[in-house]
DNA sequence: ATCCAGGATAGCT
DNA sequence: AGCTATCATGGA
């Protein structure tokens, strides 16, 4: 536990004694797109159809528009405060290269999110630029998500493969994402499809066409061991290796996943004098070093090294 | 104008 | 299995 006990506070709750949580860490270490600064230190967020908000003050962490059945059901386990990052830091810091890093981002949890959201997101993040991402996100929200009122104003939560799969490609390209419409369109068709089987599962015997679509439900994938959810993952359009191990860790809970995007390359490369390296090299390299804490490892070094722009050569 | 952004894919060898 | 051109879009 990171937490020793909550306080209820007007229309929240107050965080007593949180360590290892800073929202600006966690918030803009590019892990989630539905989140923004609202003031300095607080940032407001939609997660399964609540909003929320986070916010850093003298005295402590406060969560609001949340209570105590909310937190116990879903917020603990989304900012996954269940788990002790210090013992994690500590592990990590022992690697002299890696202590920057870790002390640079020393308030980062790493978030339990929604599957189908995440796949969705970064299937649009591939060669794209993460405010563009949350501006497409934003938008396939307001266009087919729940609408949701907060504070006299109007958010939305993020569609369910159901309200999705009302949208075209068509549709989808005028969100502005380009050549990546087509993968999303035909992601949210398997997935919804698999959604389905799944229910019909349980009153009949399958066919073997429909058994083969079963594989690409969320949960099942979820469940899967590593190597074998890494595989099934890239079974969906728009999804190759560093989106599948983004998915895994952001949304599945594997922490063991090492998501090779350029940014993690360069850092990679300036800190560990690994130049000429391949992305499925420097993913092996990475996930053979840090082991079961490569996804922590590797989120304290993508934050470094984009918040500071590291450059290599 | 060219390059880049949390890459993936089809078409090569 | 590993390499390359191509894929939209907008900002630097």
């Amino acid at each position: 536990m990171d937490y020793d006990h909550l306080e209820p506070t007007d229309g929240g709750l107050k965080l007593i004694g949180v360590r290892n949580f800073k929202p600006k860490h966690i918030f803009e270490c590019g892990q989630c797109f539905r989140w923004d600064m609202v003031n300095e230190g607080r940032y407001l967020g939609i997660v399964r159809g609540k909003v929320l908000e986070v916010s850093e003050e003298d005295t402590g962490i406060f969560l609001h528009n949340v209570n105590e059945e909310d937190f116990r059901t879903v917020f603990e386990d989304y900012f996954d405060l269940k788990r002790e990052y210090g013992p994690i830091k500590e592990e990590l810091s022992k690697d002299p290269l890696l202590k920057e890093s870790v002390e640079f981002g020393h308030g980062i949890r790493i978030l339990n999110q929604e599957p189908f959201e995440t796949l969705i997101s970064f299937i649009i993040s591939a060669n794209n630029g993460i405010p563009r991402i949350k501006a497409a996100v934003a938008k396939i929200a307001e266009k087919w998500g729940t609408p949701i009122s907060y504070n006299g104003r109007t958010y939305h939560a993020f569609p369910s493969p159901l309200q999705l799969s009302k949208a075209s490609e068509a549709d989808l390209r005028g969100i502005g994402i380009g050549f990546r419409a087509k993968y999303v369109a035909r992601t949210v068709r398997a997935v919804y499809e698999a959604e389905c089987i799944e229910r019909e599962s349980l009153t009949r015997k399958l066919t073997d066409d429909e058994a083969l679509s079963l594989e690409q439900s969320l949960d099942r994938i979820a469940s899967l061991p590593h190597k074998l959810c890494h595989d099934a993952l890239q079974c969906f359009e728009g999804v190759g290796p560093k989106v599948a191990d983004c998915i895994m860790l952001f949304s599945m809970g594997k922490q063991e996943a090492f998501p090779v995007d350029v940014w993690v390359k360069k850092a990679m490369s300036f800190f560990y004098k690994a130049p000429e390296m391949s992305l499925p090299m420097t993913r092996e390299f990475g996930q053979d070093k840090f082991g079961r804490l490569s996804g922590f490892a590797q989120q304290y070094l993508f934050y470094n090294a984009r918040e500071n722009k590291v450059k290599v050569e």
